[in-house]
DNA sequence: GGTCTATTTCGAAAAACATCGAAATAGGGC
DNA sequence: GCCCTATTTCGATGTTTTTCGAAATAGACC
């Protein structure tokens, strides 16, 4: 993964309420959420969510499908991962730390 | 963690100078870097350094120790694996996804 | 085609951020 | 105590973000 495209999803989920928003639909799983239930959820503007909306699906975080009249929100469980694993796959590349290593571990 | 320093770790690296700069500390490991030679790394005006290394620390993910007139600069591992753990914990808490955790570990 | 609900786009205002150069501070060595 | 280097604080400026309400669009259903 390239740093601009992490730093991007790093963004997306450094606001409050777009992190909230983003583990509500992390913790729906494949499910995912309709839009109208994020908003009675998070209790804000329906423009306001529209826009994080926008925001994380610009990053990949976050995907949409219709159903009907409804847009039904899931969490991209793969990129998520690919995230994580861009923060900490070269931990120490330029030194060695075993014992650095063992503390991230535990 | 709380989602609130979440959200404040994760807004630190969201922003592709502080990323870079983390990144060093990260593949630096437990010897760290002194301040100038990141300010060398990034090639950014000092007091720019300063200000996102002070974002940094502020929320944890970096600390400092000085040595003689220089600051060394570290990562902060067991912090960093936290908020990896907070991205990840709850994955489909809210909903049965044996296949989304299968693909999320592929 | 009209109407209803669900959602997005538009436009605007306040707040926060990124960046720099200049000036100030911190600590060590003479 | 003075000077030198390393780093931070100050002050300013332009850009981005967050948030809202109002208006526009999307799709289903009659």
């Amino acid at each position: 993964m390239k740093l601009e495209q992490a730093a991007k999803q790093l963004e997306a989920l450094g606001n409050p309420t777009r992190l909230n928003l983003y583990r509500i639909l992390v913790r729906a799983g494949e499910a995912g959420r309709p839009v109208g239930f994020l908003q009675e959820s998070l209790g804000i503007a329906a423009s306001t969510l529209s826009h994080h909306l926008h925001r994380l699906i610009l990053t990949g975080l976050v995907s949409q499908e219709r159903q009907a009249t409804t847009l039904i929100c899931r969490a991209n469980y793969p990129m998520m991962n690919d995230l994580i694993g861009f923060l900490a796959d070269e931990c120490c590349a330029d030194a060695a730390c075993n014992t650095a290593a063992d503390d991230a571990a535990a």
